[in-house]
RNA sequence: GCCGAAGUGGUGGAAUUGGCAGACGCGCCGGACUCAAAAUCCGGAGAGGUAACACUCGUGCGGGUUCGACCCCCGCCUUCGGCACCA
């Protein structure tokens, strides 16, 4: 039954082109966006649908409402699982990702979902991709693009490079090999030049706060200076401090093992071997190992030098550890053991003196650290000042002797943007060994992918594309000498950077998307993701899209206007659904036994839109039954064009409920609402048109098909998703009275009925006569009333 | 470890955001229909307590604020997401 009215109805939304948005101005536009999925081998797994689905309700809403609406889909198909598979199976990437897709659009069509198909994308399409590649050389031609050397992971035993996941636990995934870090020089997008802009915009952006607090810490902003310790050896330490304040606890420097001064006094440190063997540890950990908090702290001193403090003026040692980093600030502190914890651990360990500098704690039991209102002591230059006051006043004393400057700090780290991969976007510059890197024009892109042999990465940890030598010879197009092509490739990231400029305007072979389509529909009005995408991808496009501001190719600062969440579906155990685990659910499964409606429905109904969930195969059937009781309603509706006087309000309060839930993300409680209304319709004599019509309405963004099909067999005129979306007369949602309760020293002690816009002294009236309050009354003293008109009534006795 | 969330019956969750905790659904129990089962329909239930009421307890744990706390504050515990080459 639901297999041929779905098939039906999805075949005459085709027909139709119900869903198609136009490029049509004069229309108020909506733009829904959620992200587009990787097309991986397992196909789609009952997860995918949740987004999707939120933001097809609001996009069914919006067209019903009267809007232009652009809701579509597509493929970010670039990736290493893509690209492994390949390899195994000794298949190109290019058919592998044809039959994901494939297999991906057959599932996602049989949803229902109102996708305006014709605008559909993907990433290693040479005609997307293109312009991913004109988006780099714009960057690169602005200078946001360099080369730098950086370390990547290295498998000694399959001499490959690897990416952090195929990383567990220090050994390679696939052969448990050591892994070490190796120097590669690669490509970086200056996305730190952006960083203060990225924080700043989001004020103005609905973004829901999780989101917000995640980008902001994400990109970590503080606020500090940066100060010059002198050294015996006649050099200059430069440290990066947010509490310059504390500068008289300094009783000791550390400095990242890599820090260059350690090569350059070589000459005057005798435990020169004794550091290269730290530093050589320290490369076998990520930075994520060497910073934890509650690891021991190791290090070791470097003999032969020291340094002064600039405002003691004593000499102090310095250390090299793994918990400071080259990669942040300066690659070297001053320790402060009183007020950091950190460096408390740190000091504790190596037996170094610690300094109290600001009252408020003990600091040879513990670091005292939150002290944003203590006082300065021990400081002789400003002993009795606030932290705060004491921060500018030092700050300024050293900027006065040249010795140090303020200076904001980011966590944020430019993007390396080089993968040495086969699949992914080709990197459009060239080598020349006369003009340096020089961008390909825009006449020879798309610069696509060669046909290899192998995909497999090289052995001396250069891409696939490094042994294609007819590919790589080519010629300068600056000064047509000879020269040779970068080999690296893109990150999957790019591809994902901007997808949602090209829908806007798809099939334009002159530019990303024209000014035109892209001033009538950017922003998006609405864009829904995981929770894992908040910083990174989230991040890059916001970037890429400033950016794109800034060269005056896009009209908005900002891509998205609001973003929201969604949990996750676990399996029926609550764990991530995966292959190994055996806790996958296949949609198609769902939709063969119980239609795609009921899917759409249980996906809504289960549980809280942003949280984790369960799946559960019981509750599905829950679904079926509700929506087979709407079906099994329709042979009773009578004539009627308005709302009988006995369902007036209920009427009313469930078309607010479910209009305004569908915007807040509460699809379940609007369905809950749904479900109520039918049992209420079994209560009452007749159901009319009216009644049952609006229904079918509210309910179709989330079962399509089948209000589509009722609609029809009702004889309403054209089709449910022609229609405009019901309204409410707010004077009707509430009832004029109303069961209260009565509390007694905040316990319900009884329910009287009441008039809503009564007063407290009607409540006082009514609650006394009440039998069951007179028995907590009787003989006390009423010392308190607290009336909150429609809510509640307490009374206070003694 | 750091950053961000979440913890409510047997179970998924709801609670107008400080005002009757457990809506709606699943599962369970009982009944109707049936030769029987399935499906469907009707009814029941947080735990303790009572013949039935009454009453007591109850939103991860321990404190606090308030006439009143799932909701606000302080201190913990557990689970989940992210940590820069998974997407």
């Amino acid at each position: 039954m639901h297999k041929e009215i779905e098939k039906k109805w999805q075949q005459r939304w085709d027909e139709k082109q119900s869903f198609r948005a136009y490029n049509d101005y004069s229309k108020p536009k909506y733009y829904p966006l959620v992200e587009f999925p990787y097309p991986s081998g397992q196909g789609l797994h009952v997860g995918h649908p949740r987004p999707y689905t939120a933001l097809d309700i609001v996009a069914r809403k919006r067209r019903m409402e009267g809007y232009n609406v652009l809701y579509t889909m597509g493929w970010d198909a670039f990736g290493l699982p893509t690209e492994n598979y390949a390899i195994k199976n000794k298949i190109h990437p290019a058919i592998v990702t044809e039959d994901n897709v494939k297999r991906f659009k057959e599932q996602l069509r049989s949803l229902g979902l109102s996708f305006d198909w014709s605008r559909e994308i993907n990433t290693t399409d040479p005609n997307y991709y293109k312009w991913t590649q004109w988006i780099f050389i714009k960057l690169f031609e602005n200078g946001l693009a360099y080369k730098k050397e950086m370390d990547i992971n290295w498998c000694t035993s399959c001499k490959v490079g690897l990416a952090n996941e195929e990383v567990v636990g220090g050994v390679c995934e696939r052969c448990g090999g050591t892994v070490v870090k190796k120097a590669k020089s690669q490509w970086m997008l200056k996305i730190t030049e952006y960083a203060e802009r990225l924080i700043d915009d989001l004020d103005d952006l609905d973004y829901i706060e999780r989101v917000k607090a995640q980008q902001k810490n994400w990109i970590g902003k503080s606020t500090g200076m940066e100060l010059d310790f002198k050294t015996t050896s006649g050099d200059v330490l430069r440290i990066y401090t947010t509490r310059p304040d504390t500068i008289y606890g300094a009783t000791y420097m550390v400095v990242s093992p890599e820090h260059p001064l350690i090569d350059e006094r070589k000459d005057l440190i005798t435990n020169y071997d004794a550091l290269m063997a730290y530093r050589a540890e320290a490369k076998l950990k990520s930075d994520f190992e060497r910073t934890e908090l509650n690891k021991d702290k190791t290090g070791v001193v470097i003999e032969g030098i020291k340094a002064i403090n600039p405002a003691s003026g004593e000499e102090i040692p310095v250390f090299i550890s793994d918990y400071v980093l080259m990669s942040y600030g300066t690659g070297a502190i001053m320790a402060v053991p009183g007020h950091d914890t950190r460096d408390w651990e740190f000091a504790k360990a190596f037996n170094l003196p610690i300094i109290e500098v600001v009252k408020g704690g003990d600091v040879q039991n513990e670091a005292y650290t939150d002290s944003e209102e203590g006082i300065i002591v021990n400081s002789p230059l400003i002993d009795g000042l606030s932290v705060a006051e004491a921060k500018e006043s030092i700050a300024d004393h050293f900027e006065k002797l040249g010795i140090g400057v303020r200076k904001v700090n980011f966590k944020l780290r430019d993007w390396v943007f080089s993968r040495q991969r086969y699949w992914g976007e080709p990197i459009p510059l060239v080598s020349c060994p006369s003009c340096g890197w020089v961008a390909l024009p825009e006449s020879e892109l798309p610069l696509t992918l060669p046909e290899v042999a192998s995909y497999e990465p090289t052995d001396n940890g250069e891409s696939p594309l490094s042994a294609m030598t007819e590919w790589i010879e080519t010629t300068c197009p600056k000064c047509g000498g000879h020269a040779h092509r970068e080999t690296d490739t893109m990150p999957q990231w790019a591809g994902s950077s901007w997808y949602f400029l090209r829908y806007c305007d798809p099939d334009n072979d002159q530019e990303f998307a024209s000014m035109d389509a892209l001033n009538y529909w950017m922003p998006v009005d609405w864009y829904n993701g995981g929770m894992e995408h908040t910083t990174l991808h989230l991040l890059y496009s916001r970037f890429w899209h400033k950016f794109l501001f800034d060269i005056g190719k896009v009209n908005t600062k900002e891509p998205y206007l609001k973003r929201t969440s969604h949990g996750m579906i676990m399996g029926e155990n609550n764990e991530k659904m995966s292959k190994s685990r055996g806790n996958v659910v296949n949609p198609d499964d769902i939709i063969g036994e119980f239609g795609a409606d009921t899917l759409r429905t249980y996906e809504m109904f289960i549980g809280d839109f942003e949280k984790s969930v369960p799946w559960s195969d019981n509750s599905v059937k829950g679904c079926r039954r509700f929506l087979d009781r709407v079906w099994n309603f329709a042979d009773e509706v009578v004539p009627g064009d308005a709302f009988s006087k006995e369902l007036e309000i209920t009427m009313n309060k469930t078309i607010k409920k479910v209009s305004e839930d569908y915007e807040t993300l509460k699809f379940n409680t609007a369905i809950a609402a749904m479900m109520s209304l039918i049992n209420e319709f079994k209560k009452v004599e007749h159901i009319n048109r009216a009644e049952y019509g609006t229904l079918l309405k509210l309910l179709n963004p989330v079962a399509p098909h089948i209000t589509e099909e009722l609609w029809e067999s009702l004889g309403f005129e054209g089709m449910i998703t022609e229609q405009s979306w019901p309204t409410f007369d707010p004077n009707k949602t509430v009832e004029d009275v109303i069961e209260m309760a009565v509390q007694i020293n905040g316990k319900v002690r009884g329910l009287i009925s009441i008039p809503v816009d009564a007063d407290a002294a009607a409540a006082k009236a009514l609650a006394l006569e009440d039998e069951k309050i007179k028995l907590f009354t009787d003989g006390k003293t009423i010392v308190k009333e607290i009336y909150v008109p429609g809510k509640i009534f307490n009374i206070v006795v003694k």
